[in-house]
DNA sequence: GTAACTGCAAAATATTTGCATCCTT
DNA sequence: AAGGATGCAAATATTTTGCAGTTAC
């Protein structure tokens, strides 16, 4: 069965063009999305409204979390299998690009556990890297 | 000597209300603080508008430094020594509590380094954790 | 005195909400 | 048919910019 169609019917979520159109999107990109960019792969066939309350609904669902990164930006990236509703487990790293700006998830790459000072319980963390990414190092 | 002015100085800028008061609340705050907060704490003594070019000028002299967060929030924080212009190098892991919501430098936990894919090269990374604070464990 | 900083106004941008209409189930 | 999703308009919120007046040095 078509992987778009099972997620979102998996969700209960009905379905639109727009939420298909999203949806693919993030399947067919390796790595992160800011809300911009999917305006612009759209291409203003839907609102903005709806691309803001799509991507809400799919965070809500946990089809998508978001990435954390110091610049004002929001990223959203599609989650692993065991995101259950709001409640995110994907413990890998994002790296971003300094040279092309894209954002990559790395699967394979662990968070490492840190030690936290006496009396700070733990219980999820982000990390993203940034620097150079593999495609843009071999063009060099 | 006043280290308020010490760091104005030493970073060749012009002392100026604004800048005390702002800066004042960074050095009181063990957290880091929202543009919002210091709207708050500063009363709206100071321009809004006046409030966001102080934060860009202390992050352009490496005073102060963006912590990445997951929603929206844009979070400042004070630098260590070893900032210099417009370059950091706080790669200590921030905290964020899930029960006060207030976000921790833990400056004494080092961002540990990851194995990156084949072609990856890291320049700067960034770590967030989060659960509750030994401040919020203590009081159950 | 001069350069730097601030406040005000306004523009540009981003996000949210209400409601009527349309689409999915 | 009914509930959910969308588009549009508009309200809010956030951030940036220009410029004239003020302040620090």
């Amino acid at each position: 069965m078509d992987q778009l169609l099972d997620i979102l019917k998996r969700n209960r979520l009905s379905v639109t063009d727009g939420r298909k159109k999203i949806l693919e999107m993030f399947l067919k990109t390796p790595g992160a999305l800011a809300h911009a960019d999917i305006e612009k792969y759209t291409d203003a066939a839907f609102d903005r409204v709806t691309v803001y309350r799509t991507l809400q609904t799919f965070v809500d669902k946990g089809i998508i979390h978001n990435i954390p990164t110091s610049d004002n930006a929001i990223l959203y990236a599609l989650c692993k299998e065991e995101c259950a509703d709001g409640h995110h487990h994907d413990n890998h790293v994002h790296f971003i690009c300094d040279t092309c700006g894209q954002t990559t998830c790395l699967d394979e790459v662990t968070i490492p556990e840190v030690k936290l000072p006496k009396g700070f319980r733990p219980q999820f963390s982000e990390m993203v890297v940034k620097g150079i990414c593999a495609a843009c190092q071999a063009k060099q």
